[in-house]
This record gives C-alpha cells, sequence and structure tokens, in this order.
DNA sequence: TGTACATCAGTGAACGCGCGTTCACTGATGTAC
DNA sequence: TGTACATCAGTGAACGCGCGTTCACTGATGTAC
C-alpha cells in the first residue's frame, strides 16, 4: 500500500482523531464553538441542536467545525469534560487544603466543596444542560460516569489513611454515593425555586457529613 | 363563521387534545406505542428516536401514531406521566402504611419505599432513560418538577401533623430535597456496576433516615 | 526588512437522508331497530 | 338474529425542511533565509 498519509486535497481525513489546533486563532475558535454549543443546549435541548446551528451561530460555515470536531458527538464530548474538568479542579484544591486535616475536618467543609461546585457550574454557559446531556445520550454517558468515578478515587485517597480499618471498597462506595447526591443536589436548584440555594445545601452537607463520621465510627 | 366543528375529512384537527381512545384495541394500541417509545429512548436516546421510529417499531404507520398523540412531543409526555403515576402509585400505598405510626415509623422504613419504587422503575421498559430524558429536554422538565413537588405535597401532609413546631416551609423544603436525593440514588444504581444496590439504597435511607430525625429534634 | 513558501483556518456549494406531519382514504368495530 | 349505518382505527403516499457531512477550494498566518 502506497501512501498512508491523507490525499492532499482532503482536508479531512474522516474520524481522524484531531489535532489541537496550532494558532491562537483556532484555540479561540474551538473555546467558542464550545461556548456556543453550552448556550444552544440550554435553549433547544440535546433533541434539537445540531452541528449547523452551533458553527452558525459561532459566525462559522459548517465545514469549519468539522476541522475542530469528528462529529457531532465529538463537540457534546468535548463540552462535557471541559466543564468536569473545571469541577475537578475545584476539587483538587479543596482536598489539597482540607484532606491533611483529617476525616472530620473534610466533613465540617463539605459545604463548601459544594458551594464552590456550584459557583463554578453557574459560571458555564449552559452548565446544567450540558450535565443534563451527558446522563439522557447513550453515546455520552460514559464521560459523567467516568468523572464521577474519578472524584470518587481522589476522595478515597484522601480518607483511606484516616479510616484504616475499612476495607476500601466499602469506602469507596460510600463516597460515591455521596458524589453523586452532592451532584444532584447542585442540579436541583436551577429547576427548583421554591427552596433556598443555601439551605439546600447546607442540609445536603449535613447528610454527607453524617455519613462521613459515621464511617469512622463503624470501624 | 359556520361551523366551528371540524371539516368532515379531517382525521386530525391540528393541535386539539386529543380524547381518550374509545375502543380496547385502541386503548391496546395507545399503551403499545408507549412501551415501544421507552424502548427505543434506551436504545437510541432522546436525540434520534422519532415518530416514524416508534410508529415502525410499533407495527404501525406513521399517521396512526398522530390519532393519539398531538405531536412527539405528547408521545414523551405521555410516557413520563405513566411512569409517575406509577410511582406515586408507590408512595401512596407506603403513606398509607406507615404514615399514621408517625416520624419515626416512616423514617424506619424509608429503605421500603426505596426498594418499591426501584423495583417498579425496573418493571418499566427504558424506565432510567424516561427519567433521563424528562431531565434533558426543555420541553419536557416541568413533567418531573410537578411530580417530585406533588410528592413533596404528600410527604409533608404526612409528616406536619407530628412536627407542629416546624414551619410547613422549611418541612417542605427538607423532604423536598429528600425526594430528589432518593430518585438521583435511584438512577444511580442503573449506571453505576461497582457498588451493591441493597448498600446503596441502605446507605441512602440511613442518611435520610438522619434527616427526618433531626427535624423533630429541632422543633 | 523583504519575500517565497509551507502550513493552517475557514468557505461555498452541494449530497442523500430521514425527519415530523398532513392528506384523503379504506377497513374494522360497535349499535339501533 | 340480521342488517343498515355511524363511528372509530389505521393506511398509502407524499410534502417541505433541516440534518450531518464532504468536497475542492481560497484566504490568513507563520517561518526560513
Amino acid at each position: 500500500m502506497a501512501g498512508q498519509r491523507a490525499r492532499p486535497g482532503a482536508v479531512n481525513a474522516p474520524g481522524a482523531v484531531k489535532r489541537p489546533p496550532q494558532q491562537d486563532r483556532a484555540r479561540q475558535t474551538r473555546e467558542r464553538l464550545l461556548d456556543v454549543a453550552g448556550a444552544l443546549l440550554a435553549e433547544v435541548g440535546i433533541e434539537r441542536i445540531s452541528t449547523n446551528m452551533i458553527a452558525a451561530r459561532a459566525g462559522l460555515t459548517p465545514p469549519a467545525l468539522y476541522r475542530y470536531f469528528g462529529d457531532k458527538y465529538a463537540v457534546l464530548e468535548a463540552l462535557g469534560r471541559r466543564l468536569m474538568e473545571r469541577q475537578n479542579a475545584v476539587l483538587a484544591a479543596w482536598l489539597a487544603h482540607h484532606g491533611p486535616d483529617g476525616i472530620a475536618a473534610m466533613a465540617d467543609h463539605i459545604g463548601d466543596l459544594l458551594a464552590q461546585n456550584a459557583a463554578v457550574t453557574r459560571a458555564e454557559p449552559g452548565a446544567v444542560w450540558i450535565l443534563r446531556a451527558l446522563h439522557a445520550s447513550p453515546r455520552l454517558v460514559h464521560i459523567r460516569l467516568e468523572s464521577h468515578r474519578h472524584v470518587t478515587d481522589r476522595l478515597t485517597d484522601a480518607c483511606a489513611p484516616y479510616v484504616a480499618g475499612i476495607d476500601r471498597e466499602k469506602l469507596w462506595s460510600r463516597l460515591r454515593l455521596a458524589v453523586e447526591l452532592g451532584f444532584a443536589a447542585d442540579e436541583m436548584l436551577y429547576e427548583e425555586d421554591r427552596i433556598s440555594a443555601d439551605a439546600a445545601l447546607a442540609n445536603v452537607a449535613a447528610m454527607l457529613r453524617f455519613a462521613m463520621l459515621d464511617l469512622t465510627e463503624s470501624v
């Protein structure tokens, strides 16, 4: 076979992994496409969003989008990963701050973590809708699952030294559940306007604190 | 204007509310369409499901679907409502059984409620995907919200007599959160296979029990 | 500093396809006498 | 019990539209000398 390289005229080797953009203009365009996709997800929902729509809103023609993303799902996937990375950064900072002080210290500051996470989410265009899309499309669910597992791994690492008597699997399960409930509460606040965000986060924090401290007692 | 009634030839007055089917055959067809829609939601997701697809899988031609549902979203809405009604029936039975025995009795049997709810969900074709679709489409979110509020109202009614010292709004907020977390935990079990369903539900039940009993103490 | 050249970013036009929905119609079911 | 008639359930064919995606191309940016 002569020539594994793409034909000279072919802009896109279909299905090929996209190289990261080389120029500043391109990096900005890519970010803009993601921002626009988030906003549109909120406006029209995952069942109506389209690549043509995203490109148009970003001031581009459709083929330009395909320079950055292999297909429609790749856009949504990148959008999801960008949000989760930002959330993970919050967690990392929180762990660095409170992790070394032990379980009780962490349990007492869960409210901070929830609040900071909520702030990051709120800053992202269409953030709730991104999270919901990640939940609702069979092609995307793995992203959220992987991210929540990653978060749980980090929390487990941080807690394990202080609860030596508990097998890691049990600890992991407990924290996995806590992660899910924390995110669920955060998302609920976007649609339920009959309860105050502060009160709700305080309640959740109290429940998660209970679950964490309960761990240390059951050694 | 002569004649508000539909033209003789017109099968569908567009946008008209559909009357409930008159014949047995029709009732079965309607149920079949909903079952099929649930299954397809699980297979292809809300972004790919289509009316033509639903009709074909149900052994019908596309126009037949429009005899039962005003448009595509009406199908999904009916599907969502059917599931929520079944879940609400579980709650009603549970409340009738444990409600009269007070807060502590209810708190001690939250695990039962979660388990029964999970069973109902599991029996419905594509149930998780229905719940997720209800979360992910702007046109559908209100269904889930209304249902969760309804559930919270019923719980608040059941609890209020035993916590006379607490203002109803605070009670409602606390229970609203509990409802959300209960459903979130249930849904998580469908995608997270690294933790056991029983253990997770037991954990959630313990947290919710804590939240409920905490209410009685804070009078 | 100027310029020739290579690479990168984005365009204009078009494709085949399945979508949601409607029409006028036929066949099946129920009912009054 | 039979039959004429009204209503209900489902069909066959088609519509205009926007979808996701690709092509061969032009204009913009960066780089070597």
